[in-house]
DNA sequence: TTTACATATTCCTTATAAGGAATATATTGA
DNA sequence: TCAATATATTCCTTATAAGGAATATGTAAA
């Protein structure tokens, strides 16, 4: 699965928990040889290779030959865009207040109007 | 693909684009009915009715029947999960300047113990 | 130059999930 | 009750990607 097949953006690369076990072993910020983050994460060293190269490949972690190793640095700027997709959706919780009224606004009018279409069901 | 393995949770659900983009058409905070999603996203009915199953399931939609209709509107808090999860990376891209800094400090450091190992090639 | 070690890659099998077509279900209206 | 409409669900086919075993590759050290 190396080759072949590695996501090919950052969403579907952090939606594996394996591959976020990972980023939380860089998280450090600082080098790690894979080596290492084989016996942190007890996992065989051809699954942990191919998560390392599929978050490469996206951008979140970058890589150095040194001597027989290659150490393995979190480049978090390759998780930007998820977190500029879902801070857009912070105003709907850091507000809750504001929210909770605007809603029951809304709740009334829509019980106005479902007079019109006569009786209903919930649902959810 | 309906009662067959919807992604169990928020981070595989939104790593789908269809699904962005059916979030993005409920971003408005307001009810859709299928049927206008359907429209806005230029797709077969029956995928998005896939779609708004797997994001209820997660919790990032909730449905209100009404009528003929099922309402679907967006249920932001069900992505604070993803949020919350990327938030700590921030600091990482937020505090360039001293990240620089300390990052260069690292190398240097780094330079000094690689002379005990002698020469060295990169990779990226 | 043989050996040991670290890591990547390939091959194979399997699980997950997407999309389309067809159909089922529910609600409303005639 | 029958037709129309909205939506969900099922069945099928296909794409994507995970993990393990085995092997290749690269590097260092004896």
């Amino acid at each position: 699965m190396t080759r072949q097949a590695h996501p090919a953006d950052v969403f579907t690369a952090i939606a594996e928990p394996r591959r976020r076990q990972v980023i939380a072993v860089l998280s450090d910020g600082e080098e790690h040889a894979v080596n290492e983050i084989v016996v942190r994460m007890k996992m065989d060293q051809s699954p942990v290779s191919k998560h390392l190269s599929a978050l490469h490949k996206v951008g979140v972690v970058t890589v150095v030959k040194r001597g027989q190793h290659r150490m393995y640095r979190l480049n978090a700027e390759g998780l930007k865009p998820v977190h500029d997709w879902v801070k857009v959706f912070e105003r709907y919780w850091t507000h809750q207040v504001d929210q909770i009224k605007q809603r029951a606004e809304r709740k009334a009018l829509e019980r106005l109007i479902r007079l019109d279409d006569g009786p209903n069901k919930k649902e959810e």
